[in-house]
DNA sequence: ACTTCTTTGAGACTCAATCTCAATAGAGGG
DNA sequence: CCCTCTATTGAGATTGAGTCTCAAAGAAGT
């Protein structure tokens, strides 16, 4: 399987060693599109009677962000979530305050100036975090 | 002096009294533009000998957070900083990832096109976050 | 199988922020 | 100006996400 690989070739690069615990972390990551923190993520894996420590779970999460194999979304709520980012184009985060679902979109343009305005501070840009938080219109969402 | 009336205002629309704890932290948060957490607050006034509790700083900064007299601002660091929101125009913010300084901008295209990104999604913002990450080429930052 | 060095897990710890509750102090009424 | 009624304050306890510690378990090369 090729998350078997990917998670190999990464932890060699980091002169890492490839354990059960990783693969397992991984894989649970893997399994679904949601937007989970790191208490979802080991629940789940308990769930299937798959042991992994909280600590472990922490610490892969840390190698797979570090690596681009995964990525952190802090919504400011004090807990970060993760999404596997495997051959996933680039979005940002709309949130529904109300139901809290989280809708992704991408605008090329708004992309482009960004960096225009970057430039124009004197600044070069490693990375962003833009998120739109309001109310969906959503019939099932509650207030409506 | 008009702080002592704005925050009045605000408390006395909230049913909330006026103390001068209260007014010693709206004071020391007009004081500067910097972008200070709860911790540098509290020590601004143990400074200048005006002892306020960290309880009470973190209660009054949430009235004031609350009426926007002050903005939130979360930087994916753990901590909260805040700045003095009062007559100030809207801005988003570019953080040097070397040096830590915070500098503002604000582009009403990006600000449109994210109304109208949203609009096509089905939300109605509320607020939004939009932060930009990299390195500044001051040449008294490190790294250069 | 042996050795070396990394990883793991349980629980201790950290740190920002929040909560508790007895003591203090606004604010209106008399 | 004092009294009463509540809201507020402060010191320290508590919370909760995340990190650290260290002895025991387990990769990986020989």
């Amino acid at each position: 399987m090729h998350n078997i690989d990917t998670l190999k070739r990464i932890l060699h690069k980091e002169n890492l060693r490839y354990t059960q615990q990783r693969q397992e972390v991984w894989d649970e990551i893997c399994s679904t599109n949601e937007h989970r923190d790191a208490e979802d993520i080991y629940n789940s894996l308990r769930k299937r009677q798959t042991n992994v420590s909280r600590a472990t779970v922490y610490r892969t999460i840390d190698v797979l962000v570090k690596n681009n194999l995964v990525r952190r979304l802090d919504l400011g709520d004090g807990r970060s979530r993760f999404e596997n980012k495997m051959g996933i184009a680039h979005h940002d985060h709309i949130v529904c305050l109300d139901c809290r679902k989280i809708v992704e979109f991408m605008n090329e343009e708004i992309e482009e100036m960004q960096e225009q305005v970057a430039k124009e501070m004197g600044f070069e840009i490693v990375r962003h975090v833009h998120q739109l938080f309001g109310h969906c219109l959503d019939e099932r969402c509650p207030n409506k």
